[in-house]
RNA sequence: AGGCACGUAGCUCAGGGGGAGAGCGCUACCCUGACACGGUAGAAGUCGCGGGUUCAAAUCCCGCCGUGCCUACCA
């Protein structure tokens, strides 16, 4: 494109419309199966079909986007991943609710139909949250998009399955799991959530067989001693020693129930004897077993008591809790109720309490496979990062339990098991088997559960990429390169991949895993639709702009720190964004015609800033790379930031502008200065140079802006995606330039703040003198006294030896230069005498603590000597200083009074 | 109950044994030809509290307080 000037202001909207269908129909997002270059890959974590964008994925993408492109433009052959996943129970709740809408429900549609509906809902709005993800500027490899429900992803799911049941790690039976009673089906321990409650502690008293007396027994849910099929109390019990062997009557059922003898009672609670209800109890199941009690269930699938709950059938669990309490009161059974907080589980999906349950499903045998997946992370063949999650990590790991993978809903994959129903043989394969391998029956019925959604998500690394078959992207992009997660899918996912990765590909799915912060509200809150904090990452998108939202992301995205989110913050990037566009378009301006090629062989003659931008440029390169290799996106942001701002437009481009204009025929407030022939052209070059680097720098952060401008700079082709990323050159970085930079820009501090402590008018152009003991700076000063003149407005500088004060002036120390403006007519004794005041105050209290530091002996001997001779330097400066203002505070004092 | 993280300028946070930093906000002045979404200058912090290690602690260690989060089978 050619060199057009930049519009006023920056429209994201249009440009990145624009760009975005541009990437995408020139294929740059695209991954090669084949190729020289090095492989990168992540997959993306697959946001379910049920979502919509929200800060959580803008943020892991942003971050994920950043990472991509770096890596693209770093020459790798990068594999970004994308896809959804099915969302099985969130999905069928979603269904099942506009199915309620239409006065129908699952159950009278059946279940083909139902799971055909509920793929008609994925292929409506399914794909919402991809095109979501386009808007933020990711770039996937669209072409490869997978869905964890699609076909692929099936037959994975299905050979995973029946190799795990072969090798004995999946097995099927029944246990206590976590129930949903309006889901109806079960959950694991992760999909649990654990809420403080304030509830009651039941004291009820059991009636012993023989009549004399009772035991009491303590219980949060009475509505379960239904059920109940034995008294617990722990051996070395000294007050039910006695009652070994007795019997004692269940109340209301009226049933004997033994009273038994387990170490797991603690005496110190409520009265030492546990009611036991094997069917509706982790704890009291595995008691049973060790004491072969019979395990009744009195709560049907739905919640309500079933028969085996005697009159309270069909009551709800909750309402026959109160029915029961009621019937106890009137037999005078309860002994007494205390109020009491305990944790209660809620299934994630729907907040309904969570009902133990004594059922029949299938499980993974976890542990074989933890043992190995901790072993990845201690011996590093995949890092965690941050650190600090790799306790959380282990401290799960080990106290692992197997994971219940069935759920008795439809939507999701089916498990592939049989049951003849001839001899009751249970078959497990990839396809429907004719018959029966055992007595050749023909009657085979299929399981009618689904697995855990999370069961093929935790194939995602290799699935995605074509496996059971050998696919050539296996081969090139697993493992992959990173995993960016937040630390809430730590164990539901990330733990799982890489459990099913070391077990399946011999090899971790990833070499790191970064776990990123979660993004919350201005006051640190959780974003949720109850609270009504939640902020739309398409309203901000809308608002400020894609690139300055995720620079706010970028720029926030501390380690270990959650990011506090709010507009006020957001638009301060927006400004950002502006600043760049805006130094952008000033420099387009002035390399109109600009052809790099033929100063490429001739740039020689760099000014001091020219140097300078050049040696900085370098360091801030320097530090991006690092920092984005280390996942240290706040760093990255901030050194761009500070670079782009701070030192190209606030210093360079206000130093270049006395070049640029005199060659536009400009006269910079109207004085005309020589400078050598082919400084013109050369700062163009660099201005050039620049520029163009910075745009690359920032490219991953900040991708539409950047692309735009690209293309209005001279001799740019084609994408900037397809730009080399900056690297740092050792023949850039020139101390020198930036010292005597350091110089230049101090010297012009130090006036600017004479004439704002002084209230020199801002159009006034002064006269100002600098006294320099030594000679190096003051040929320095000379040599760049333009720069000083220019940008601290004044129409003249001397610089010599320290000699006679001038008259009039207000003076200020900087290093061992003292500064002199000239004041004359506005000269205000009394405004200087108290900002040299100030000033000698400051240095006084700097000297005090070095003072204090000096004439500690042990200071003198132990510390250092480096550091000892630091601080004797920075005495003697200090002094120095103070001396050079005391001098001059006496001579204003002495002016004062004279006049 | 156990574990982890955090407490630094009014706000949001970097930093992490020897000179307290940034952004926003605030104050003053300035519509100077890229940008008022801007410029220049300025004010502002016993780095949560107490102890310890050290010549030296915001930084390392211990305790406490506060905040947030995670894990847990005391009914």
């Amino acid at each position: 494109m050619s060199s057009d000037i930049l519009a006023k202001g920056y429209e994201p909207q249009e440009v990145e419309r624009r760009w975005y269908a541009y990437w995408e129909k020139e294929g740059l997002f695209a991954a090669e199966d084949v190729s020289d270059k090095k492989p990168y890959s992540i997959v993306i974590p697959p946001p379910n079909i049920t979502g919509v964008l929200h800060m959580g994925h803008a943020h892991n993408n942003t971050l994920q986007d950043i990472l991509c492109r770096f890596r693209r433009m770093q020459g790798y052959n990068v594999l970004w991943m994308p896809g959804t996943d099915h969302a099985g129970i969130a999905t069928q709740n979603v269904v099942e609710a506009e199915l309620a809408k239409e006065g129908k429900n699952r159950h009278s549609l059946g279940r083909e139909e139902f799971v055909k509906r509920v793929w008609h809902w994925r292929e409506e709005y399914g794909g919402l949250i991809i095109k979501q993800l386009k808007r933020l500027g990711a770039s996937c490899d669209w072409e490869r998009e997978r869905f964890t429900m699609d076909d692929g992803l099936s037959a994975a799911v299905k050979t995973v399955f029946v190799k795990l049941y072969e090798e004995g790690l999946i097995y099927r039976g029944d246990y206590i799991i976590n129930w949903c009673p309006r889901c109806q089906t079960a959950l694991s321990d992760l999909e649990v959530e654990h809420e403080e409650h304030n509830g009651h502690l039941y004291y009820i008293r059991y009636p012993l067989e023989n009549g004399k007396g009772a035991i009491v027994v303590a219980t949060t849910r009475p509505e379960t001693m239904l059920g109940d099929t034995a008294v617990a109390v722990n051996p070395n019990d000294e007050r039910y020693r006695k009652l070994e062997g007795k019997i004692v009557i269940l109340p209301i059922m009226n049933r004997p129930i033994p009273i038994i003898y387990d170490e797991y009672v603690e005496t110190a609670f409520g009265t030492g004897a546990l009611k036991i209800t094997p069917a509706h109890d982790r704890n009291d199941f595995e008691i049973g077993l060790r004491h072969n009690l019979e395990a009744i269930k009195v709560i049907a699938e739905d919640g309500r008591m079933n028969d085996r709950a005697g009159r309270f059938q069909g009551e709800d669990r909750f309402e026959c809790r109160e029915h029961v309490v009621k019937a106890l009161k009137k037999e005078g059974l309860i002994e007494k109720i205390e109020r009491y907080q305990h944790s209660m589980g809620h299934c994630q999906r729907c907040r309904t309490t969570v009902e133990p349950y004594l059922s029949k499903q299938w499980f993974v045998k976890v542990k074989p496979l933890a043992e190995k997946a901790i072993a990845a992370v201690q011996t590093g063949s995949t890092r965690i990062i941050p650190e600090t999650w790799t306790n959380t990590y282990f401290e799960w790991m080990n106290n692992i339990r197997d994971w219940c993978i069935s759920r008795q809903i439809w939507w999701g994959h089916r498990i592939p098991a049989w049951t003849c129903e001839t001899c009751g043989e249970l078959i497990v394969a990839t396809e429907p088997l004719q018959a029966c391998p055992a007595c050749k029956g023909t009657s085979l019925a299929q399981e009618t559960d689904v697995l855990d959604t999370w069961f093929s998500s935790a194939l995602w690394p290799f699935s995605t990429m074509g496996w059971p078959d050998e696919i050539q992207a296996l081969k090139v992009f697993y493992p992959t390169s990173v995993l960016v997660t937040g630390f809430d899918i730590l164990f539901f996912w990330v733990a799982r991949m890489i459990m099913m990765g070391l077990h399946f590909m011999k090899e971790v799915p990833f070499r790191d895993v970064y776990i990123h912060a979660l993004v919350r509200d201005a006051e640190g809150k959780k974003m949720s639709k109850s609270r009504g904090n939640v902020i739309d990452p398409l309203y901000v998108i809308d608002e400020f702009g894609t690139d300055a939202f995720r620079f706010t992301l970028a720029a926030f995205a501390a380690q270990g720190r959650d990011i506090k989110l709010s507009e006020e913050r957001i638009e301060g990037y927006r400004h950002f964004i502006n600043k760049l566009w805006n130094a952008s378009r000033f420099s387009l301006v002035h390399l109109k015609d600009f052809q790099p090629d033929y100063f490429r062989k001739d740039a020689k003659h760099l000014s001091l800033a020219d140097r300078w931008i050049l040696s900085r440029l370098n360091g801030t390169t320097e530090t991006v790379t690092r920092a984005i290799g280390e996942y240290k996106f706040n760093e990255a942001a901030s050194a761009l930031y500070q670079f782009v701002w701070h030192e190209f437009c606030d210093w360079y481009l206000e130093i270049i502008k006395s070049v640029l204009y005199r060659k536009n025929k400009v006269e910079a407030h109207g004085r005309t200065k020589t400078t050598k022939p082919g400084d013109y052209e050369t700062t163009r070059f660099v201005l050039w140079s620049v520029l163009s680097e910075i745009l690359r720098l920032l490219h991953p952060f900040i991708p539409f802006v950047t692309e735009e401008i690209w293309h209005k700079l001279p001799d740019t082709e084609g994408s900037i995606m397809k730009a080399e990323f900056p690297t740092t050159n050792p023949e850039r970085h020139d101390a020198e330039a930036e010292a005597s930079m350091e110089l230049v820009m101090g010297i012009t501090s130090g006036i600017r703040n004479i004439r704002g402590e002084m209230n020199v008018a801002p159009s006034l152009r002064a006269d100002a003198v600098v006294h320099s003991p030594d000679k190096g700076v003051r040929g320095a000063l000379n040599e760049h006294q333009d720069i000083i003149v220019n940008l601290a407005n004044l129409k003249t500088l001397e610089v010599m030896a320290p000699g006679e004060r001038p008259a009039s002036c207000a003076a200020s120390v900087v290093g061992e230069s003292t500064i002199f403006v000239s004041l004359k007519d506005i000269m205000d004794f009394g405004a200087e005498q108290a900002h040299l005041a100030k000033e000698i105050a400051k240095i006084g209290k700097e000297l005090e603590m070095v003072e204090k530091k000096l004439s500690n002996e042990d200071f003198l001997q132990k510390a250092p000597q480096e550091v000892v001779e630091g601080v004797r330097d920075k005495r003697q400066r200090l002094v120095e200083k103070k001396n050079k203002l005391e001098d001059q505070l006496s001579t204003v004092s002495q002016i004062a009074a004279d006049v």
